[in-house]
DNA sequence: GAACGGATCTTGTCGGCGGCAAGATAGGTC
DNA sequence: GACCTATCTTGCCGCCGACAAGATCCGTTC
């Protein structure tokens, strides 16, 4: 620490980075609650001020880190829709997204700690969207595709939200994956 | 307010319930991030290290509300079950809770805002989780009840947590309750 | 190669908050 | 009427987010 404070030059080279980096870190640690920029920046080695610089306020850091799980969400369910071209398999991609990415995924659907009119949230949110909805119109002709759009929405989400926050009891095991699978089967598989 | 400064007597009354109310007003309104005992003490009218006494601290005050919700919960679904006996009616009584008291949802689920350990929440949480899981074994003889339990708290759980932070599209209308039977329907009734 | 201008970071300050400690007041009990 | 405990107040501390003003660095232009 007394290195950090010592060599450390005026230019940090890039500080947005590392703070988006420490503030995910910090809050799949302790929660979004506990994040503080002042504490962020002790961390790095950098005054108090200088987040503000590259993220205007709070709201404005958490707001990258929500804009950044969009786009990462988006990445994952493409892939998966693309490589599987099963719908069950991009429900189980967002399920081992927010366990691989608790951070970003529980600030991305809390929209109190960040600005609602953030552009770069609202763009990567829209592509993740898309992955959503489109597959199912395709591949569920005829189908009340909003219906089953949010009922798959909300069984990922829920599940993922429950698993998350610790509230799902130990029978499911640990293994994230497994417990995802046996429980989505349960709507998109009929027996 | 000069009026409440003025009139008001050294004890309050009931204060612990007049902090109560007033926190999960402010938090429907705002959002459980800009709750403020102080702010919560000024509005009432008592000194700013008043709830203190009551609730300890902040998470204090914080688990009184989860672990009133839970209990609210619980007694919510068992009514939904009792009177109907159908456990699509005790899923949708989960989301017009949630719908209903959205400052108790948001608290009892974010288990970051209060003690893990604390009792009142915790006899409140495990007399909701009876009526979860009890009717899927009594309704569905040799199903997997966990599996089928947790898909349906999923469903129901993430459904309202994304109704009520605002992440569903207008497409279904302003009407939760159709709305959610809209979308339940999809996991309960095959078709 | 020197001056300029913008981007980056620091220092200093302000009000508000949570938490703690010590004291004042009220209501109940013997 | 004396005591005792619950309730509430006042005063303080360190930390935080936000803002303002200044220091430092880097790229560009002439």
């Amino acid at each position: 620490m007394d290195r950090a404070v010592a060599d450390r030059p005026y230019h940090h080279g890039d500080l947005r980075r590392a703070l988006l980096d420490e503030a995910v870190a910090v809050i799949a640690a302790e929660g979004p609650s506990v994040l503080s920029l002042r504490d962020l920046a002790r961390r790095i080695g950098v005054s108090h001020a200088a987040p503000a610089h590259h993220f205007g306020d709070k709201r404005g850091l958490l707001g990258a880190v929500a804009a950044e799980g969009f786009d990462l969400l988006a990445t994952a369910l493409e892939a998966a829709y693309e490589h599987r071209g099963d719908f069950l398999e991009v429900g189980l991609a967002y399920v081992r997204f927010a366990v691989d990415h608790p951070a970003h995924f529980e600030v991305m659907f809390r929209r109190d700690l960040y600005a609602a009119d953030d552009e770069e949230v609202q763009a990567a949110e829209r592509r993740a969207e898309a992955v959503l909805y489109g597959p199912i119109a395709a591949l569920v002709p005829g189908a009340d595709v909003v219906g089953v759009g949010v009922a798959a929405w909300s069984l990922v989400h829920g599940f993922a939200t429950l698993w998350l926050s610790g509230n799902l009891p130990g029978l499911l095991g640990a293994d994230a994956d497994a417990a995802a699978r046996r429980v989505v089967t349960k709507l998109f598989v009929k027996d």
